[in-house]
DNA sequence: CTCCTCCTCAACCCTTTGGTTGAGACGGAT
DNA sequence: ATCCGTCTCAACCAAAGGGTTGAGGAGGAG
């Protein structure tokens, strides 16, 4: 019996890539495309496919990682693996934590897509060696953990925004900016805001 | 005579797409398929392609622009379309300086790409109206144009630097960078070295 | 109830930045 | 020879940012 998969790009051009691909492979059929997290999480729900193939980024709606924990929500829940051009950690991180039972960066040779696809339907996990690495990196160096105010001044700082206009932005008062500020510099390990937009953006937290 | 197209991405996925995508077109002959920039100028150059289809990112070679400049310097020059998923203005702007024919984005459905790859066969340009107006846009509101120590001392601003720590890296005193944040902030049109790197990441300086 | 986290705010101090003016040196263009 | 753009530097001032201590209220966990 071939293993079912439900195809989640949103560029109708790598869908067809993939379809082509795996039009080449007996034991792997293609039951579905979607073109966005919502209508991928739609067509599972009838399609119930063994594996489902999902790019990170799906446009305007919900990213792959929410589509992976939506799916993995299911009965029966079908195995995901992500395919994407990024590999920036923490999207590695949150699709594993999601439930993704792979991670694979679209500049594979596509026998690597059939063959851990076939892995992840055996109910494995598929993670290229460099990624492993990541993962047990990111498990060892765990990124902080922000509240969820001090996640909203670090995107105004993101932006530019003095004190004052974080201030304005988030209705209190600079002082209490300025507290955020210096939580949020103790828990990056920096000394300015400049620093701090600087590192969020390579670990990812931006 | 079918138009000849020279496939050029670094995603073997994306390629096996767009041939697939073009093997239903008669009047298209997919004449060959490159990973990479320098891969690609070396094709062209035996097979002269009527159209090359380019992406911008293609791995850790030259990119989409270079490759495009390359191309265009070719007897007889092919022309050259940029498919890629990143739509920043920059790009756009230096693709269409660099030579291209047209940029489109990923996400258009197959049968647009297909019109744009003849239209560009024809000697026509192939803009999307968005990008059309993005590049009068980027005419109208020309990206201030930075000397290369500006641009030293923007790309340090960007990764949190002190005046003092670029200071020390560009071996100046501190007065000389502060002369050159406030060229920098006037040509920006900003008024904080937080807003500089804002924008300059928004508008592609960065 | 009490401990703890998170969010809020204030007053104080010192350092860094941003803005201004002015100026010397160098090289290329006219 | 002269102008212009670029890079360099200095002195000065006002504003913003960063660091510290202390503290009150709201809410959840034990």
């Amino acid at each position: 019996m071939a293993i079912t998969v439900l195809l989640v790009d949103d560029h109708p051009v790598v869908r067809t890539g993939l379809r082509a691909l795996f039009d080449n492979s007996d034991d792997v059929q293609v039951v579905g495309e979607a073109a966005s997290g919502e209508e991928a999480i739609a067509l599972a729900e009838h399609l119930h496919p063994d594996v489902v193939l999902c790019d990170l980024r799906l446009g305007d709606g919900i990213d792959g990682v929410e589509t992976t924990a939506a799916l993995r929500a299911q009965q029966p829940a079908p195995a995901v693996i992500i395919l994407t051009t990024f590999d920036r950690d923490v999207e590695i991180l949150r699709a594993i934590e999601a439930g993704a039972a792979g991670y694979l960066l679209k500049d594979v040779s596509p026998a690597t897509i059939v063959s851990s696809l076939k892995e992840a339907a055996r109910g494995g996990m598929v993670l290229a060696p460099e990624m492993a690495k990541r993962v047990v990196d990111g498990m060892r160096h765990p990124r902080p953990r922000l509240t969820e105010r001090e996640m909203e001044v670090l995107r105004l700082l993101g932006t530019g925004a003095s004190n004052r206009e974080i201030a304005r932005e988030l209705f209190v008062t600079e002082a209490t900016v300025k507290t955020h500020l210096v939580h949020l510099f103790s828990k990056l390990n920096v000394e300015s805001r400049a620093k701090a937009v600087s590192v969020a953006r390579e670990t990812g937290l931006l």
